[in-house]
DNA sequence: TGCTCATGGAGAAACGTATCTTCACCAAAC
DNA sequence: GTTTGGTGAAGATACGTTTCTCCATGAGCA
């Protein structure tokens, strides 16, 4: 008693196995009767077309991949930013409204799994400079749709959040609340984000001819962000606002701020880039930069798949087609000197105010 | 210039199609030089064999499915609760390590995806009661591991957390700190996990003798969680130490804490059961209860590929295979009358201590 | 010379579908 | 009476592997 084929239907419905083929996939020229009949038939049988079989006839398996740059030693730094998670939820949704499935890949070129699942396409996300990875997709001819700008390696498309216009409103938010030298915890590797958010601060800073106050360290390891943000604080030139380039920075800056007994937002003002809700509930709240990841990860998607399908534009060997997508600033007490008219009761504030 | 087929080798290496699949795979006798010759051939012409046809012919795609019982209208709760997210990375992690990648798929049966995916076998996070999906997958004789224990539904194998015993442990580590009257903030769902944890603080209470507090609402909903610990806190008869089952449920309940002016640990104790570590941070830290959502996923897809593979024990029709695995109380101040010995400078206590 | 055995490798049959081509049939038009 | 055209459906092929079966060769041995 194995699982019922293409023949078993055409054979219990006494048509022929293209008639079934045909009625199942409403291709064709059929009465509705044999249609509906072979349909019943199918149904009755519990008949499943298989996948592979269709996959190879068809040259489309419905499967996108989605692979996550790794930072560290692990095959994922995948839940490790809630911007991940967020937006492999939000591409995992798109995909499958539109009938394709999503498979969780590594960036390491592992022959033995890449090799083994049929892709129609793939999503990439913060490929890094000359990826390996993306030009061998290239070569394959499979279309791929990275999120982040990618650095010389030829995509179908891309999608970006607007770094640069980002950090310069969140710098001039925080000197318009009062910011006199802001400084920036950023990150050591050479991805995208990281380079243009950087670029943007120095570019601000020479044109309001502020002296740079940055410091650096490895994004992918935890403990180092709480160092930094330390070091940053103990500065003879102490900032007196900063922008945390990473999920964790909001945490780490108000606990070293705490450790230096710095008032936040009287004395520093702070703002990181999280999707985490967690910085409404810090005390004090915490302005955050929210990236959209839902939105970026539904564009990536769609592009991916118009590509697949042939829509949209065909795909050029020079510039590929880039979009930037805005991102939202989460204003909270942490950026702002003047509370804005505090809630009910305002409890006695020990220390002066 | 297509991609090159098995084929393409062959001609190129003058050999046959047999000996190329032969060398490439390691069986077969051949002797060593005609197995890296096919092998050089096949990495110069940059051959990649075809996961569709491997799949058809051997039967197995390589590919497991994951599926998230959806609890709202959305196609994921995915990254809702960390421990989703943190139970899928460990299977994914999991998966790759054996040479396997997983889909991610809903749960809701829509034929359109499920039909188009090839599938080895899948794992079911929390599968409801009678579920007609796992019954389905059954029928078509894929194996099943479930992430909870099943309601009635044949799966291969099953592992879950022993929730009765931690509900325990943790009603005792609360009267131990010397709460009186204990509340729980529980769902009105019917799976398993809320079902057994109700369940065994009801028969915790039976045994001391003491009244059940508990307040019940659609996990699901973000906003009930909060209405839900603030109703549990307005009761007369008010608990001096409540247990949330859900992962917002304590910052909820320190919210609601806080407007009713009840001080923690004071004059309420607190623990929850949540994956997220924000709750090492919070205003005072708070104790949860860790499910260990990565034992739990590398366990799962570990005995499933035995499943697949054949290994382990074959499959009966009656009792499937169960797992119990341990959980770990992460005890904070928020369930201790006695702070421990706190660190290095103790800072003045606004209020009496 | 015959026989067995081991070695190296080729041939061909699946796997289950989609689709291109062909074919029979019947009615209407020239 | 032969063409045209449309309808309904069957035949056959191809997708690219894996693997079962079988064959040729040459060595060892009586």
């Amino acid at each position: 008693m194995e699982r019922a084929g293409i023949r078993d239907v055409a054979a219990a419905a006494g048509v022929s196995i293209t008639t079934v083929s045909d009625a199942l996939n409403g291709k064709g020229r059929l009465p509705d009767e044999t249609r509906s009949k072979v349909r019943e038939v199918a149904e009755r049988l519990g008949y499943r077309p298989s996948a592979a079989a269709r996959t190879l006839r068809t040259g489309r398996s419905g499967l996108i991949g989605l692979t996550v740059t790794t930072y560290g030693q692990e095959p994922f730094t995948f839940t490790e930013f809630a911007y991940f998670a967020e937006m492999a939820r939000a591409a995992t949704s798109a995909a499958l409204s539109r009938g394709y499935a999503l498979v969780v890949l590594p960036a390491t070129s592992r022959h033995d799994v890449w090799g083994n699942v049929a892709l129609d396409g793939t999503v990439v996300i913060d490929p890094p400079d000359h990826d390996p990875m993306v030009a061998e997709l290239y070569r394959q001819g499979l279309p791929v749709v990275s999120d982040g700008r990618p650095g010389n390696c030829p995509v179908t498309a891309w999608v970006d959040n607007d770094h640069a216009s980002a950090v310069l409103e969140i710098l001039d938010h925080l000197a318009a609340a009062g910011a006199r030298r802001i400084g920036l915890l950023t990150g050591t590797s050479t991805d995208t984000y990281t380079r243009l958010s950087t670029e943007a601060y120095l570019c601000w800073c020479r044109r309001v001819g502020q002296e740079p106050l940055y410091e650096e360290y490895p994004a992918h390891d935890p403990c180092a962000g709480a160092v930094a943000a330390d070091r940053l604080l103990a500065r003879p030139d102490r900032p007196d606002a900063v922008y945390g380039l990473f999920d964790p920075n909001g945490t780490d800056l108000l606990a070293a701020a705490r450790r230096y007994g710095l008032r936040v937002p009287e004395d520093l003002l702070l703002v990181c880039c999280s999707e985490s809700d967690v910085y409404a509930t810090t005390e004090p709240p915490i302005t955050t930069l929210s990236l959209k990841p839902q939105r970026i990860g539904t564009t990536v998607v769609n592009l991916l798949i118009d590509a697949i399908e042939g829509i949209g534009p065909a795909p050029t060997t020079d510039t590929p087609e880039g979009q930037l997508m805005p991102t939202e600033l989460i204003v909270r007490r942490s950026s702002q000197r003047r509370a804005p008219r505090t809630t009910v009761s305002a409890p006695r504030e020990p220390g002066e105010a």
